[in-house]
DNA sequence: TCCAACTGTAACTATAATGGTTACGTAACC
DNA sequence: GGTTACGTAACCATTATAGTTACAGTTGGA
């Protein structure tokens, strides 16, 4: 698995972290359902930490807990914490290039690929962590 | 380099082979431009031929040209040309998997991050090639 | 007909991102 | 104080990709 599969990770863990209601969970109790390590969960927790999306107490019954409802995520606000590399990357070029035209595309590029990803973007500021817990919950029964 | 560039190297040269009007372009002409490696291009233009974007004559004078006018190719069918992981990937978990509640999730995330790749396609969709040399040659006056 | 110019492709290397894992220090609760 | 759980560093294995060299095959022109 070299693919990067942290957001799938952050937002099954967030899911994970709704479902036990004000109960905190623990990094241990999330990797078995994600079927992962602690640690990586921790990793990736430790990035919702500082956007503000969970609080983790350490210690004994330690664990996380979302800091607002799950109606107030989005998916959008999860993959910003997770993420930062763009996803349609135009690789820079080195500084002394000899071709003028070449030289001009990549900005070029970057705009309209940069647009393409906001629209991933906003439909996932669309979407709210609450919308996935229903739809898995839907699922269940 | 580990990140993906192919789709900007996949533009880039569709844009250069555009831009010779008619006229062949060889694979050393476009890696000059793009940056890179006449082999990198080849690689690159040999998807999308498959794609049926692109003709390549072999022989001398031989290089590459568009089936089509500019005007009537998109990013969105170039990018399907040369991608075809997701961008939002959800890993695959082991089949035993002991939570059932996790065994969920993975194809609920599918659906809602599949959405937001669609969007993303779509605003490619809308961006024809001749949108992007229209841009690289107004930057130039 | 032969040669020069291109492409297609295999093979190999280097690089970088990521996930998995172990280990250990630290904090909190009983 | 001991147990529990997090935070983080460190290291390894895996994987995708770009870069590069090499070479066979094709094509057009002298």
């Amino acid at each position: 698995m070299s693919q990067n599969s942290r957001f799938a990770v952050a937002v099954h863990s967030a899911g994970m972290i709704a479902f036990g209601d004000r109960m905190v969970v623990t990094s241990e109790a999330i990797a078995r359902s994600v079927g992962t390590n602690p640690v990586v969960v921790r990793r990736v927790c430790g990035m919702l930490v500082k956007a503000g999306i969970v609080e983790v107490k350490k210690g004994q019954n330690g664990g996380a807990l979302l800091t607002r409802p799950a109606e107030k995520i989005t998916l959008g606000e999860i993959y910003r914490a997770v993420e930062q590399e763009t996803v349609l990357p135009v690789p820079e070029l080195s500084g002394k290039h000899p071709c003028a035209i070449g030289k001009r595309v990549g900005p070029v590029l970057r705009v309209f690929f940069g647009r393409a990803e906001d629209c991933m973007l906003k439909q996932l500021d669309r979407t709210r962590l609450s919308d996935v817990i229903a739809a898995v919950q839907e699922k269940k029964k």
